[in-house]
DNA sequence: ATTATTCATCGTAATATTGCGATATAGTTA
DNA sequence: TAACTATATCGCAATATTACGATGAATAAT
């Protein structure tokens, strides 16, 4: 049905994939890339860097921003768009939980 | 279009993206999570985990292992399905790029 | 005030994803 | 061999995502 049981799953599960799931596309992993480069970032820059319109790097910007994984402030008369660490210790935990000893034993 | 322009991304970018997409789904993460607390692990098991019919959830898995994240080995009747850890380093690799010193001074 | 610039949003079209029932496949068991 | 069990795959329907052109909104410059 393309619907996601969103209901079923603890808010630690559905905010670990919702974080991912931004990830989940070349473009936001290429402005990411982008804006680490970056001391100041503004959304030209990207839109000359990438292969989009400047309508889809800013949803691709919309969806970074919802994700928590940018942050941008409006200066004069462009945006700055910046990396947002908040989450990254997310990650790295999720990452970490699935690297327990006992799986190592199995599927060798 | 809902198209992808994979072909002018670098590879690199593309394959944290693939791997980040495969983890964008609460029941894939569950999935995840529910492997890594197990020695042994087996389809059927997680179905019952999860509220998702088998037909899902074999999806799910197929879509976990062709983004490399877990790996599985016939075991008679059943499958036993595993993390496999070998792209782990590569997700670290790339969170650890976007800390860079420089972005902290921006968007404060 | 008008024009230019920059980014956001809308509307639309195309493709992808998700989920499930039904069915297929493969190994086990009687 | 036939029935049983466990997982994979197919086909369909519903929803989500992606992209772009066009347009809107807001500030800056002339």
């Amino acid at each position: 049905m393309g619907i996601t049981k969103t209901d079923t799953y603890t808010d630690q599960t559905l905010a670990v994939a919702s974080i991912f799931k931004a990830l989940g596309h070349p473009a936001r992993i290429a402005i990411l890339e982008f804006l680490a480069k970056q001391t100041t970032c503004i959304c030209g820059e990207i839109v000359a860097e990438l292969p989009l319109s400047q309508a889809s790097i800013s949803r691709h910007l919309v969806e970074l921003k919802a994700a928590g994984l940018i942050k941008g402030t409006i200066s004069g008369t462009s945006v700055c768009y910046c990396i947002n660490e908040t989450h990254f210790p997310l990650i790295n935990t999720f990452i970490q939980q699935l690297q327990t000893p006992t799986n190592q034993s199995c599927c060798s």
